[in-house]
DNA sequence: CGGGTTTGACCAGCGC
DNA sequence: GCGCTGGTCAAACCCG
């Protein structure tokens, strides 16, 4: 893997450690991106298209910005604040798709997207009040890698420990600051 | 029976 | 204006 792969966006607002924590899973070789917010006139989307352009970038902002914009009437309109302010985006190598992040998902969607062979799935928090979604899409170029978008902050916590990743996220952090 | 998944339909934004 | 695309809804279904 080369050094370049370890590059990690921290987010300038929002999450300071994302709840990532993909236990049961065979972690290799995490690629990490952090989606800054966007209120702040920061730009972070410049930075991730060097890294990887054609993939979970444009999605991320992608998906952002249809969220934003799309607000049904009398129907969350909360989203799209989440949305704009803590959002974030990262690869892992991992045979399978669903992270044991330690919350409980609701699968309420799956799309076949023009720039991916592969589904993308939409699940939500099942915690009540709690408006936290997550896309998950293999990487097109990659199917060994995952790419994993959360959008907005739980309101709770975990339901369960989750520190074996952490400390993974710990040490990447340590050792590539951006 | 309750909670989660699947999947087709629907809707809104965007580009042409 | 229209078609394409992505995000969400919701009914049907599955499973423990």
């Amino acid at each position: 893997m080369s050094m370049e792969k370890y590059q990690i966006f921290l987010p300038v607002s929002g999450p300071s450690s994302p709840s990532v924590s993909p236990s049961s899973l065979s972690i290799e070789n995490p690629v990490i991106y952090f989606h800054g917010d966007s209120e702040n006139e920061v730009r972070p989307e410049s930075r991730f298209q060097h890294l990887d352009a054609k993939n979970s970038v444009s999605q991320t902002s992608r998906i952002c910005k249809g969220s934003e914009l799309r607000v049904k009437p009398g129907k969350r309109v909360g989203d799209s604040d989440d949305c704009r302010k803590h959002r974030f985006a990262f690869q892992t190598r991992s045979q399978v798709d669903i992270l044991d992040d330690g919350y409980r998902w609701r699968k309420y969607g799956q799309k076949t997207v023009k720039s991916s062979r592969f589904p993308r799935s939409y699940y939500m928090c099942t915690s009540n009040g709690c408006n936290v979604k997550k896309q998950v899409q293999r990487n097109s170029k990659d199917e060994g890698i995952v790419v994993t978008t959360y959008e907005g902050m739980h309101n709770h916590a975990t339901e369960r420990s989750s520190e074996n990743f952490e400390d993974i996220l710990r040490q990447i952090q340590t050792c590539t600051p951006f």
